[in-house]
DNA sequence: ATGAAAATGAAAATCGTTTTCAATTTCTGA
DNA sequence: TCAGAAATTGAAAACGATTTTCATTTTCAT
């Protein structure tokens, strides 16, 4: 684990859920923490690689990166104002757990998100 | 549904699996249906909108789509080789309305995933 | 301290996707 | 049937995330 691999894991750290390589970037510029945009891309892989960080997809299909292991959740999001609520899902990990099991897949994760109006909206 | 839009999906109908908007593109260009690929992309979309057919993404991030049943279902889908098995997920709807119900959300959907290896994988 | 290996980052290249815009086709009403 | 409006088309340019290249800098073992 170099020093760049280092930095992208404390902002990871810091920001507390997902966030895309082009996200850590501009964090990390903010913050003074020097580092350039080809080696947080190197960080994120190399991170994936070791199993450090999960890497999953937005719906437009940038990479976003988190912690593994990191407790997940999930979102409750507003289509109108954007406003968003994190929301358990304990739910979701038996159906998936389940399902997975019934047609032999292994090494399963699951995204799922809740879009509606929100009480002001 | 106009007539590339129709192109498309018969298109999609003959593959019987996912395809991307690159690969229908060469797909149709192969077979002298002659399309520009910005119809392609812009006949995808609008049939994505319609809710005519499904659009998931590669772990490449590249953006796939296939002929979807009318029922609203879920894909468990292996992120090494792509196949998928539709999957049905009353929990989700309940665990949905309930979620939404307690944070005054109107009007709500979802979207939930099952991702992982299969068997052959 | 010295040379080799690893790490770095700016700039260019790549690739899927979207936008622009001018040309063509389709539709509509007279 | 015809003229004009509206929709469709696609080539080329633009775009944005990601990867590659390559020259420079840093780290590390000896």
């Amino acid at each position: 684990m170099n020093k760049s691999e280092t930095k992208v894991l404390r902002a990871l750290e810091k920001i507390g859920s997902f966030a895309s390589a082009q996200e850590l970037y501009k964090i990390m510029s903010r913050n003074r923490d020097s580092i350039g945009l080809t080696t947080v891309y190197r960080a994120v892989q190399s991170l994936v690689d070791k199993n450090v960080i999960d890497q999953l997809r937005r719906d437009d299909g940038e990479a976003i990166y988190r912690l593994c292991g990191e407790r997940h959740h999930h979102h409750l999001v507003c289509k109108s104002c954007g406003s968003t609520v994190e929301i358990e899902g304990s739910a979701i990990e038996k159906w998936s757990a389940e399902i997975a099991k019934k047609h032999g897949f292994r090494e399963v994760g699951h995204t799922a998100e809740i879009y509606g109006l929100c009480r002001k909206c």
